[in-house]
DNA sequence: CGCCTTTTTGCACGCGCGTGCAATCACTTT
DNA sequence: AAAGTGATTGCACGCGCGTGCAAAAAGGCG
């Protein structure tokens, strides 16, 4: 005990206190010190006080990594993240990070930017023994997920802001067909009739997606399927020029009235390009929509009409499914809700 | 043996394989596994190929949630970011985690939103044995430091693209004098004479910042203090606000020629305030100029002029400091570049 | 007050790997 | 070919905590 005593005050700065000590000092056994500090133990108040009290004098906090050892659970989540070009990443890491974390989870990020390496990042993730993989707002490619023999350590593949048809995973997102059906009213009812859909990447679960729905839908409408452009990345500048390269030579009556975009990044581009590329007036000469309602699109600038999830909420269904509680079912039908501004 | 093989195949899907299982198979010890897996490790090339064959086949990763218990490091950084509103911080999260993997490191991303909330955030970095936290973009309140306690489990605290005087920390950053001085020669040459400076949240080493630095330059080049405006956060609708609220009803002659702003999200919300709330001309009637070059500025709608900070090199002398191989005296000094549009 | 039930506390063993050193092997030199 | 040298391999012990159960303590009742 003396020596204890003499190293802990000797090298403080690195030495590390560990339970045993608290328990030495508190005159209970280690054992009992952790206790105090599982929220559900059996443990009587003045004991955990005790050791609390103890604790907190020689500034003792249980050691996760040797927890999650024995354990064999994290409490570490893995965030997967390809796309840091749209804005509305940092919306939603805002909102995992804070609601996992008020949950008891810590959120590992990995940027897999670089394609080939999503499947290393997984290995490494499942390295660390990561209760889940969250993959954010990109359609996990197949072959990766095949490829990433890791992916076996890791208990659960999570697809969030996504439909996902993988049997492997599970998904977290609006209902995108409700959601868009949303949009579309809108757009009846404000009397637009020459719409393009300005869609993102393409995914293997492409029938339910939104580009799908809403091309679906207007068919049924008016019985003729719109146009449509799509976008490798969901980049503004890409956006610009696409809609810029399609219609720079297109004479007035074959343009659109209306420019339906899949998400909001690609809105910006699209504002952009029609007034700065085209000389073109939003809303009056071509109207624009987005979805996700990322700060950026209430700017005065852009003014856009979108569709915003409900991000807390969905962060709260991945948290149930950490848990194991999650009713399944319900996790791809969120609901959320069109926010309409000026530029449509 | 035999009841290991059937355990490994029969449940594959949680059973774990261990060093010792590859051992076996390789037909040497577990720590001649766990070295082949090493860069630096004395082995030979055939004995190496030999084990991670059967790694290959068994699947086997080395788990470092032992490995760090064992080692006493994590390979483990804690990213703390308090402020999801500026786009920038995106930019720098895609950067510092590409960078950290490419060097071996996983992010922890840890929301200190939440003001109360930030050493509570440390102490539960420093439960997992992070090789450092590094605090994003924003000066760590001294205040935290001192109360967490948990701080001396976390080797290293590293505030990054911010220059800071607490002796506990280590800054990497860009000049912001240097930078200040390439702004205002920028501004002085181009013939601006009444500048506003637009400042963000005031940190405790203000001495050295970039509102200080152009006041004093500017004072020392024309004998006066330009007026400045402080929003308290790096937000662009903050800035409008402040912008049109100040300006709104006053004179003509009364307004500066230019707008100079501590970042680009500050430099965009003065745009749309000068353009949206005042009818005002940028930059004919005023110009403005940003820092950081977030791609948002790019878009034609604002074109700001602006600072772009050496972000890769920044990220790689993080990596020297992990490593403990960085001179220090050099972190802060980090040079970037104006990157000239059509604001200003 | 003694017996029984219900907390509360203690403990052996294991989680998978790293460290530092000792033992062994491979290869060179004379 | 024997001795010497460096490269390679094996191993005891420990990292800090969880699990599941047994032992002990604390209440409850007549």
């Amino acid at each position: 005990m003396e020596d204890r005593t003499d190293k802990a005050s000797s090298d403080k700065a690195t030495y590390q206190v560990t339970a045993d000590d608290v328990a030495k000092l508190a005159g209970v056994s280690r054992w009992t010190v952790n206790r105090a500090f599982k929220k559900e133990a059996s443990i009587s108040a003045k004991t955990r006080e005790k050791v609390m009290q103890a604790a907190d004098t020689l500034g003792y906090l249980p050691d996760l990594l040797a927890a999650s050892l024995a354990s064999d659970r994290s409490n570490l989540v893995c965030l997967m993240v390809d796309d840091f070009a749209n804005p509305h990443k940092l919306v939603m890491l805002e909102r995992l990070t804070r609601i996992l974390r008020k949950h008891g989870w810590d959120s590992l990020l990995v940027n897999t930017a670089n394609d080939t390496e999503t499947s290393a990042a997984l290995m490494s993730a499942s390295q660390r023994r990561v209760d889940a993989a969250v993959v954010i707002g990109i359609q996990f490619n197949d072959s990766n997920l095949a490829t990433a023999q890791g992916a076996r350590r890791v208990r659960k593949l999570i697809v969030f802001a996504r439909s996902s048809e993988n049997p492997d995973t599970i998904s977290v997102c609006c209902d995108d067909v409700a959601a868009m059906d949303t949009i579309t009213d809108y757009v009846i009812e404000r009397g637009y009739r020459k719409p393009l859909f300005l869609a993102g990447p393409q995914t293997s679960s492409a029938h339910l997606g939104r580009k799908e729905t809403f091309l679906r839908r207007w068919s049924n409408e008016f019985g003729q399927t719109p146009d449509f452009l799509v976008a490798d990345r969901y980049d503004a500048r890409l956006a610009y020029d696409l809609i810029h390269g399609t219609f720079v030579d297109r004479s007035v009556q074959d343009l659109p009235d209306i420019i339906v975009c899949e998400n909001d990044a690609l809105a910006m581009g699209a504002v952009d390009a029609l007034r700065y590329g085209l000389g073109l007036r939003v809303p009056e000469d071509i109207a624009v929509t987005g979805f996700d309602d990322i700060p950026q699109v209430d700017s005065p600038n852009y003014k856009i009409t979108t569709y915003r999830q409900p991000l807390t909420a969905m962060a709260e269904g991945l948290v149930e499914i950490l848990r194991g509680t999650a009713d399944n079912s319900a996790l791809n039908h969120f609901r959320g809700q069109l926010v309409v501004r000026e530029s449509a």
